[in-house]
DNA sequence: CTTAAATTACTGACCGGTCAGTCAGTAAAG
DNA sequence: CTTTACTGACTGACCGGTCAGTAATTTAAG
């Protein structure tokens, strides 16, 4: 990391540190106000430098966009994935981990407005989109279907359509995370606690997910 | 409707069916590409009309926004609080008819993409926000929240925080429109028949309120 | 009836501010 | 001196908003 061969000068300092702190600030002001309304001045000005620096590091601003989501959110992945490999506990005990790890990892960082910023471009940016879709939605989707097949397998859950299910597992979650970078600050009345709101979601889920129940659903789409 | 002093010329009937035609177009653009992003230009012509026409309507981009908002969802809140309270049968069956109601009066029509607009420009438009939330939000939050409460107060749900479980309740609803006017158009593969992700939805809820069940929430918030 | 005047709904060229992107220049470090 | 990291004035395209003009229709006068 420090290496004496490395002078590790103030300014060779920044050069290295520049695109996190561009990024970063770019991520914010994207979140807030939206691609096409926030102005490469003032991501500029929120990192202490001018528009020129953004284009040492960055060839546009779609690139900077691009740039925001890739190296923002995908580290996080692999973390959950690490997570969810070495666990041992029951299916349900995972999926209680994977809920609380995601708040802590991503949910309430800084990272807590990427999908929002998503939701909110991805029709202008298909090959972001596609990009975000291959390498976060994909991993997150897996790592929910996995504890659910895993506990259907064992017992622990009854049966149900995982492929249907996973999404309404994830929908509150992210529902979360947009609430707070939307409506939220707007109109906080109902803002509850995060971490109430996720273990509610976790109790009706479990709960919904015991063996025994009867289906509410029809079995066939023959109406 | 149709007085002999009123003629009914083709001219006049346009007159009265701009606004609409107007919002129509707008909404469509704005859920789409965003308001930053969208231009009066491509509304206009959406419409068949030219740019200038929209200022005979509206003030500004911002007043149309206001319009397209306003027009579009505040009709059907009405229809949703109508239903709820004629409903007569069990509260499962009200909360599933409300799920069902919204697909077919919202989610599936063009009034979709107004919950991913809202969210994207909330931030931007906070009056505008303001009145979504109490005129959208609150009024959809009380439907659901008055059928949870009439369940448990019947014994046919267990008791749980109404206030944090309506959330819960409401995200993969809202999911649901949001995906279909974000990344669904792009990376279709995961997106199912918005039936059975609806039925799996309820299924799941159902069996997560039904009496009887054991807590997985820690009761208080002592940690 | 004819036809001129007035009104209505709409047009599209134009203006001015804004902002992504450029580049000649600066100053600190070596 | 050269190289490196950065600056900020500048440009040109774009787009929200304006308004003089036009065509269709209605009304009124001859």
């Amino acid at each position: 990391m420090s290496s004496p061969s490395v002078p590790e000068s103030s300014r060779r300092r920044r050069k290295e540190a520049r695109p996190q702190e561009l990024t970063a600030a770019a991520l914010a002001l994207f979140t807030e106000k939206g691609f096409a309304a926030t102005r490469l001045d003032d991501i500029a000005a929120r990192a202490g430098v001018s528009k020129g620096t953004l284009y040492l590091y960055f060839d546009s601003k779609e690139a900077l966009f691009e740039a925001v989501i890739r190296e923002s959110i995908v580290p996080a992945m692999d973390e959950g994935e690490a997570m969810a490999a070495q666990h041992r506990g029951s299916a349900a005990d995972l999926l209680r981990a994977l809920l609380l790890r995601w708040w802590e990892v991503i949910g309430s960082t800084s990272l807590g407005g990427v999908p929002k910023l998503m939701m909110s471009e991805a029709g202008n940016f298909p090959q972001v989109a596609r990009y975000y879709h291959d390498n976060v939605i994909s991993r997150g989707r897996r790592l929910v279907v996995d504890a659910l097949n895993r506990g259907i397998a064992s017992g622990e859950f009854r049966p149900v359509d995982v492929e249907v299910a996973v999404e309404v597992v994830i929908a509150p979650v992210l529902m979360l995370a947009i609430w707070r970078y939307s409506l939220g600050p707007c109109c906080s009345e109902e803002l509850h606690d995060p971490r109430r709101y996720l273990e509610t979601h976790f109790d009706l889920l479990i709960n919904g997910l015991r063996p025994g129940a009867k289906s509410h659903a029809p079995i066939a789409a023959g109406a």
